[in-house]
DNA sequence: TCAAAAGTGTTTGAGGTACACCCATGG
DNA sequence: CCATGGGTGTACCTCAAACACTTTTGA
């Protein structure tokens, strides 16, 4: 990148591809957008998605990869290729694609530090200020992506701790589908896809009587997977 | 591209990215692919997906369209971006995207001569022989998205004439889901729907009795479709 | 008249949905 | 002892799945 703005020609006779990512993460039962406000012209402080340029040696996914270690400081996280963002005028400097990444973090995990040192904030989802070109698109798609995926695919743990609780699921479920769940319900139905697994300890956190924890067994699930099993939380 | 081959140096400091078309179409009760020799070094001779590279003032979705027209004299075809293939070896001459998307066309409707100059061929889809670079895998996985999300909408129909039967439509889904279906049941499915128009035709290419034509209604369908409705076909 | 595809109903079981009360505990 | 969130059971109804025979008609 350093030659950006030193070679004008080849900046806008060049094809440059962005590795952008949506990083969600659920918090105080909120569901949460990491964003930053960007460090460089054009567009200087405005808010945006954190992406960098993908190198010419880099596959795309290691470029999303190493963007989110970089702010986050986690490695091995739920990333997931949303779609690709190709209008030629997209973003007026020079042609650039954008390949969307949406990750699913664990927000108890995250290196704040790191976090703060780049700028970024968490954003409750229903509260993102405009960003940067097209990324609140980007975050609509994302929303959309994820919303539809969490429906069949027990992704949304990636969100939640290891050991979490049934209220605590269910709330999760909550705010990604918009749309309150009745207990008995949800309850019932997590129990009989026969893939939580049951803990003796329990979180107070919320209450007096304290809820038990639960672990998801993914051995089990893959399992079932293969044979055509599918899970499903409407 | 004309002077891909003459200027080595720029070719292998850029990025380049080529829009790859997976065309499907369906015709004697089996699902098709659309693909052609590569006319071009390399690989040249070797059986190939169809696509071009995104120049620098198009968009990527034109792009497609542009190869889509170039081959089978179609506009306005049902298509839908796959995802990105941004392996950095992925194609070993040079660093370049594939933004892949997957085209349902009716067969009926193509333009054989133009298909024919460009020595393209329909392969049944399983059957297809093996080719270049990632895009068998490519191919998989718009099988796969296809077979997903003809579960919820109806892009299956994008596959028939706009008049169709009910047989007809039952053997595309047959060979979509690659699973026998009832008779019964499906007939009962897809009326209980309230979204096919019973023609008074009937098509008698296949019995002597005849099978009534159908013509799929949209416009009833989108305004359902807003208020929460969802077309589901298992 | 017969072969071959089109078209039609009913029964059954699984699972989704609606719904209200008791339990455990710390302050 | 009580407020607060955690945890449980049942009745109903919808819909998917299984299943077999009649109709039509051109050759």
């Amino acid at each position: 990148m350093a030659n950006l703005e030193t070679d004008l020609y080849s900046v806008k006779d060049k094809m440059y591809a962005a590795a952008d990512c949506i990083i969600f993460g659920f918090d105080s039962g909120k569901l949460k957008l990491l964003i930053f406000r960007r460090r460089v012209e054009p567009l200087k402080g405005e808010w945006s998605l954190i992406g960098s340029f993908v190198r010419l040696e880099e596959d795309v996914t290691e470029a999303a990869k190493r963007v989110l270690k970089e702010i986050t400081g986690l490695e091995n996280v739920f990333m997931e290729q949303l779609k690709t963002y190709g209008k030629a005028d997209r973003d007026p400097g020079f042609r650039c694609l954008s390949i969307a990444q949406y990750a699913l973090i664990r927000i108890d995990e995250y290196d704040e530090e790191l976090v703060e040192k780049h700028g970024a904030h968490w954003y409750n989802i229903d509260a993102v200020p405009g960003l940067v070109l097209d990324h609140n698109k980007m975050v609509q798609d994302a929303l959309e992506r994820l919303r539809q995926k969490a429906r069949y695919q027990p992704i949304g743990l990636n969100l939640l701790p290891e050991k979490f609780t049934i209220p605590q699921l269910q709330q999760l479920y909550e705010v990604i589908y918009q749309k309150e769940l009745d207990s008995r319900n949800f309850r019932k139905k997590l129990l009989s896809l026969k893939v939580l697994i049951k803990l003796d300890e329990k979180d107070k956190t919320n209450s007096r009587r304290g809820a038990f924890l639960y672990k998801f067994d993914y051995k089990t699930y893959h399992e079932l997977e293969k044979i055509g099993y599918n899970f499903e939380i409407s």
